[in-house]
Parts: C-alpha cells; sequence; structure tokens
RNA sequence: GCUCCCAUCGUCUAGUAGGCUUAGGACACAGGAUUUUCAAUCCUGCAACACGAGUUCAAAUCUCGUUGGGAGCACCA
C-alpha cells in the first residue's frame, strides 16, 4: 500500500514581524517535514484587510529564508483564494451548518458587556436563524455567515504533544465563518486550505487549542476526515507572558544583524521545547532533521534564554574554520551599508590572521568588527583606567625605551617581542604589568583584548612605532596642560 | 466569569511502561588554577521534583484536590 505522504505547513498571518514564536513554529514544522521527507508549504493568511501588510509577509519570507527553512510550495495568499472559500460556505449554508447573520457590532458588544457584568460566561445565542423571510427582506446590511454549531455533545481530539483534549460543544457560540466583506475568517480559511492542500499535520502554537473543535466542526460538516493536530507551547517572555506582536515583534532578522548564525539560531529555537533523551545541545542541522521527533516536544511553556543561544552562537563559530568564519563574516557586513564602507579596505590577510587569533573569543560576527576597528583604525580611547596607566610616570620611560629598541629590533615575532618587553622590566625592574599595559594601550588604544604580542606581531615593526609615537605625543601634550581630552 | 493547557535547579530540560535518583545534563552564576588585559581552558561549588491528600511494600513518575502560571472566549489570526 502506497504511505500517505507527510504534509505540513507553516501560515502565519502578515499582521507583524515574524517573532521568535513564530519562527520556532516553523521551525518545528520544517524538521517534521525533513525528517520524513514530507512537504513543507508556506501559506500566508492574509485575510484581514485591515491588518496585512505586504512588508510583513516580505519581513516573513525573507525571515525564513535568511533561517533556510525553505519551503516547496508556496507562497500561497489566501486573498487569492476567495472564490474558494465562498464556494464551501455556500456548500455550508446549502446544507444547513450555517446561517445569515444580521446582527451589528453593537449588538455582539452589547451582549459581551452584560455578560461580563453578570459574570457569566459570554456566549452570543443568535437568533437569526430563524429569521423568517418577510424579517430576511426589511434587512439593509450586509450578513455575516455563522457556522451552526450542534447543541451538544463533545468534541475530542487526540492532540499529538498534550494528549486527549475534550471540549463541550454547548459552550461555543454559533462562530462567523465568513465576514460582512464577503471574507472567510481564520477558522473557515484554515479548514478548507489545510483539506486542500492535504496538510496531513497541522503543528502549530498551543494558543490555537480553544480554535480546534471549530475546526473539526466544520471538517465533520464537510465530511472530512481531519489531519492530525500538535499543539506545541509558547515561548514565553522574560515576565512569562506571551511574546506579543505589540511588544516583541522586533524581527528575528534583527539577530542576523547583530552578528548571529543562523544555524545558532536553528540550534537554540530546536531546544526550547524539545530534547533528547541524552541532552545533546549542539547538533548541526542535519542532526536535527534526523533527530527530531514530535514526541519529544515539551508541553510546557519555555522562556527564551539569550544567554544560551549567545553561547551556542559562539560554539557555532568555534567549530568553523578561519576561512569559514572569513567568508561568513563578509557575506554579513555586506548586508549593512554601513559596515560594508568600513571594512572595505581591511587587509585580507590580515584580517584572518586576527580572527585566526581569537578564533574561541569570537561570540558574534560583531566581534570581528571591534577587533578590526583596534587594528586597522587606531583610536586611543579614554576611560578611568586607561588615564590612570597613561599618565604613571613609568608609562613614558617605557614607551620611549621601546621606541628606542624597537626600532633597531629585526625579530618582530611574538615570543621576540615578549622577550625584549620581559628584559624591559627586569632592567628597570617594573613589574610586568607596568611595562605591558602601557604598550597595550599605546598599540591597540584599548585596555582589553587579544594577547598583546601575537597582537604587535600582527602590526609590525611600522605600525607598533608609529603608534607609541602617537600615544607619547598626546601624553606630552595632555601634560603640558593643553585641555585633557580625558576629563570630559 | 467560563473553557482549555501547563507545573523538576534562575533558564532550557533528562527522568517514556512507579523502585536503577544521595534527581542527570546544558546555559547562567560563584570560587579556585593559569595570566599582560578581556577571554579561552581546567577544576570545584551553588541550585529543583509548587502544596496537600490518596493508591502502593515503594511516587518526581499514577489519581484527586489546592495553589500558581499561560492561552482562548473578536466581522484577529
Amino acid at each position: 500500500m502506497e504511505q500517505k505522504i507527510i504534509r505540513v505547513r507553516f501560515a502565519p498571518s502578515p499582521t507583524g514581524n515574524l517573532h521568535i514564536g513564530g519562527v520556532r513554529t516553523a521551525l518545528f514544522n520544517w524538521l517534521f517535514a525533513k525528517k520524513q521527507n514530507g512537504d513543507f508549504i508556506l501559506r500566508i493568511e492574509d485575510t484581514d484587510r485591515c491588518r496585512s501588510t505586504q512588508v510583513y509577509a516580505d519581513n516573513i519570507l525573507d525571515t525564513l529564508k535568511w533561517l533556510k527553512l525553505t519551503w516547496n510550495h508556496g507562497p500561497f495568499y489566501q486573498i487569492q483564494r476567495t472564490k474558494l472559500y465562498s464556494q464551501y460556505v455556500n456548500e455550508l449554508l446549502k446544507r444547513n451548518h450555517a446561517y445569515k447573520c444580521y446582527c451589528t457590532v453593537d449588538d455582539i458588544a452589547k451582549a459581551k458587556y452584560t455578560s461580563k457584568q453578570n459574570k457569566i460566561p459570554f456566549k452570543y445565542n443568535c437568533k437569526c436563524k430563524y429569521l423568517t423571510l418577510a424579517q430576511i427582506n426589511k434587512k439593509t446590511n450586509n450578513p455575516v455567515i455563522r457556522f451552526i454549531v450542534p447543541k451538544t455533545g463533545t468534541t475530542i481530539f487526540n492532540d499529538l504533544i498534550k494528549g486527549t483534549i475534550t471540549f463541550d460543544n454547548s459552550l461555543l457560540s454559533d462562530f462567523i465563518i465568513m465576514r460582512s466583506d464577503n471574507l472567510p475568517t481564520y477558522n473557515l480559511a484554515c479548514v478548507i486550505d489545510d483539506y486542500t492542500m492535504n496538510i496531513t499535520h497541522v503543528i502549530r502554537g498551543d494558543d490555537h487549542i480553544s480554535n480546534t473543535p471549530r475546526q473539526i466542526l466544520i471538517y465533520n460538516a464537510l465530511r472530512w476526515s481531519i489531519p492530525h493536530f500538535a499543539h506545541i507551547s509558547m515561548i514565553l517572555n522574560i515576565d512569562r507572558q506571551r511574546l506579543s506582536k505589540r511588544y516583541d515583534s522586533i524581527s528575528v532578522l534583527k539577530y542576523r544583524k547583530e552578528g548571529y548564525l543562523q544555524e545558532a539560531l536553528v540550534n537554540y529555537l530546536a531546544l526550547l521545547g524539545w530534547s533528547t533523551i541524552d541532552s545533546q545541545q549542539i547538533f548541526t542541522v542535519q542532526e536535527l532533521q534526523q533527530k527530531f521527533t514530535i514526541e519529544k516536544c515539551s508541553s510546557n511553556p519555555a522562556i527564551f534564554d539569550h544567554n544560551k543561544l549567545l553561547w551556542l552562537n559562539k560554539e557555532k563559530i568555534r567549530s568553523k574554520s578561519v576561512d569559514e568564519i572569513y567568508d561568513l563574516f563578509v557575506d554579513w557586513a555586506n548586508n549593512d551599508m554601513k559596515l560594508n564602507n568600513l571594512i572595505a579596505n581591511w587587509n585580507i590577510k590580515t584580517l584572518k590572521k586576527i580572527i585566526k587569533l581569537e578564533h574561541n573569543k569570537l561570540t558574534t560576527l560583531n566581534d570581528i568588527i571591534i577587533l578590526g576597528n583596534m587594528f586597522f583604525n587606531y583610536n586611543l580611547v579614554y576611560n578611568k583606567k586607561i588615564n590612570e596607566i597613561l599618565f604613571d610616570t613609568n608609562t613614558k620611560i617605557v614607551l620611549n625605551e621601546s621606541v628606542k629598541r624597537l626600532s633597531s629590533q629585526k625579530d618582530f615575532s611574538a615570543t621576540a617581542l615578549e622577550l625584549y618587553a620581559r628584559d624591559l622590566a627586569r632592567e628597570y625592574q617594573l613589574t610586568t604589568p607596568k611595562v605591558f599595559h602601557p604598550i597595550r594601550i599605546a598599540i591597540s588604544g584599548n585596555m582589553r583584548g587579544p594577547s598583546l604580542f601575537s597582537m604587535m606581531e600582527i602590526l609590525g615593526q611600522y605600525e607598533i612605532i608609529k603608534r607609541m609615537s602617537l600615544t607619547l605625543d598626546k601624553i606630552n601634550k595632555i601634560q603640558k596642560g593643553e585641555k585633557a581630552k580625558c576629563q570630559e
């Protein structure tokens, strides 16, 4: 017998940037499909004309592309499929599973207000079902279409993650499936699409659990078999609140901008609500595809942990060769005009040496910018600690003597340079920090940075002496009474 | 108010047919070693089964209740 092909879909609405929770839903669908050689379909649910925009749709597409969550079909836009929805709405109407409702938004708001006042659960009891032809003829407004929910019984489904979930039909209102503008509402469009697109597994956020019984009722009314459902838990923000469109809809693309690797984000998101028995932390994409199972998805909500993402990003960078990191860096910088200009004159060979030097310290690609600036765009920064060292009486001695000695030095390997510095310390009876710190500040403009002598080796004689002299000049000028820049 | 979902270290989680758990791993945090800085590295440490009943020889694991958190109850998706 032929086995049914697995087909899943990711169906965001373009009413905001794709946020981290949406990306994870997409990822889980994608992994589920990939593992079983199934299809991953992208569908844009844009029936809300007031809030959907192309800008957001593009953001969704761009984000998925960056993360390499490729889809086999689509993107389908629901707005282009309205004929299909009308067709099925008519069928439901014909089969007495739906009726036209002429109630106004005010009517409903009033009913809702009353139930809130009386503290009773809200259920809209629409009477339009019983309207006579004469009464209907008097109506002037455009009706909506409501689905007729059975008065009794329960709707049960077996969720692949949460287990059996039961809802009482009597609690449900006759819900709207088509608005007065003749566009379908979410529950209707979703069912029609999932069915006609042959979706076998609906994997989505668990905020959709309460929509599921409504959708199942539509499947039943149309005599369609229902797909498998899997509701993954939400990602909560640090306040344990749902990631809201309003506050957390900063685009996931910001992680790219900040220098995160797509594979780090994918790896991290996979770990958020999914795990293996052996608690493996670092996965290649291929491993994720092989090992992902819906059964191992956790049913409790997860909080986004930025620290762990950072760690994972570092690990991913470390696992790459210098050349790979360089390529990644250049690609990344090319996405940003400013960065692109900044690094235009950076020497490739030197940059690779720098990357090699700091290979296992890099946390984001942006760290390379910081390092590069140290080497290619020398700039002496001032802060309290640096000033202290700059105006230490020994500093001038160390720098003057260094300039003198290094001018005639032949060997500029890290080991030779360290030897010279240690000799200097011994001869002047200074502790090594008293010698090393001024040199570090003079040549890198900073207190923090890579191994001092390796840094000097990369810079070379000319640059070292130039920077040391420059620093001496500055010290002299400031000491002569020029308004101290460091007082700012 | 009603319905549904969830409940192991600060965070993500392992614990899958109740005994193998003095509850494991990872991130974070703290301390130490190393050191010219920041790191990296190595070592060490801190830290959890929400609570209460019940079932059982035995419960983090099953049942019920309580509490807490989340989601939904739109002509939004």
